[in-house]
DNA sequence: ACCTGAACACCGTTCAAGT
DNA sequence: ACCTGAACACCGTTCAAGT
């Protein structure tokens, strides 16, 4: 149990500070400001008070917020496991980017931090390298695995980026009834399926089934 | 009871500003800004610069940011073009996706405004109901309808969000650099496919070729 | 080398005040 | 109703100064 030493803590943010940052400490400080309360909380200042630090100390270990936030997400394609199993090709890529949607649900903000920019990083460059072997071992050529891959990055970081991952009900029923309100001249096919189409635009379920028709599509191009 | 011409003060920016605004100016405003320089660019003190106007003035017309551009967005998604043309179900679809991507590249702050908030105005909705008719009078029930099409929003949208529409030669060959010297070891499968992975990494090809697997696998579900 | 507060040029928005 | 400047609570980052 821990007790009121003897020098029981002075002031915590005033004494000069001696503890010895590390570039990790900050980058994984600003992945759990980031995860938890939006990437837009991830200032500054907030990750140095997180840390218990004057905000200009960050800068000592990197040269701008850019490089911070390069570093974490660096840090967090690196926690993302890759399946080491056998099998069909199909079932092996399948599982792969399944395990990709996972990490990015866990860690959200990951998804807007690559926009725009790509990360060629090795930590990050795993999962492709993982992607691109299974592919070219299945018979691919390497422009063809290298398409196929783009199409199944595009859709994974696309649908986490377009997708809530979980939704009220309240959300749902709004959703419904907006669709469902649509003039029906103007609208005909969107108001007559609007159960369905919000069953779509949220959750786990919907990725799955758009995963599995790219595998068709892929499986096609490869017989063909 | 304003008598301007008694005073001849001429002061450009000083006497009170005459002109009517509209939302629809204002939005457009924004638009212009967010497509040239950025959606960081796009701030309420900019906005109402570029109109000449203070920038208190905004918020007559719209409750706050938020508000402000969810009407760009939705101005935006109203001056995609729906082609209309007969033909095979594939080829509509087709079709209509290419010309959704091409006003993404158009209006690239649209990819990032739609991110994580569903857009479900009747503007931006009117994609999303061609899609639905051309895939239900191909064939598909309502549900498979409703995942095809989230498919295809995904991959359209996601491609937008993550692939420059171009990319300098220098920029190109710096990325070939970085993946042709990953280890060997590490990276057989991807250091050995580098000028084929570059290739799928900018510009409009790419995007064509992966909306291709994906109809192949739609069509291949339909007749299934 | 590491750490820091003050200051600067920006944000969005509230408020009180003008027409 | 429409429009506005001043002010507030935030940003990222430069600078000068400490250990």
């Amino acid at each position: 149990m821990a007790r009121a030493s003897a020098s029981s803590s002075a002031k915590p943010g005033k004494q000069p500070n001696t503890r010895r940052l590390t570039r990790e400490e900050i980058v994984e400080a600003a992945l759990v400001l980031a995860d938890r309360e939006g990437l837009e909380s991830a200032t500054m200042r907030r990750i140095a008070q997180a840390l218990g630090v004057g905000t200009m100390t960050l800068y000592t270990y990197f040269r701008d917020k850019d490089e911070l936030l390069d570093a974490a997400v660096d840090h967090a394609a690196a926690s993302v496991d890759i399946p080491e199993q056998g099998g069909p090709w199909r079932v092996r890529l399948r599982g792969l980017m399944k395990e990709i949607h996972r990490s990015l649900i866990a860690h959200p903000s990951g998804v807007e931090l690559r926009m725009k920019r790509p990360l060629l990083s090795p930590a990050a460059l795993r999962t492709t390298e993982a992607g691109m072997q299974i592919l070219q071992a299945a018979g691919f050529t390497k422009a063809q695995a290298a398409h196929a891959w783009r199409l199944l990055f595009v859709y994974t970081f696309g649908y986490s980026a377009f997708t809530p991952p979980e939704v009220s009900v309240r959300t749902r029923r709004e959703w419904r009834r907006l669709l469902a309100r649509l003039p029906a001249e103007g609208f005909p096919a969107l108001s007559g399926a609007a159960d369905e189409a919000v069953e779509t635009m949220s959750g786990e379920a919907a990725y799955d089934h758009g995963l599995d028709r790219i595998l068709d599509g892929l499986e096609a191009s490869l017989s063909s």
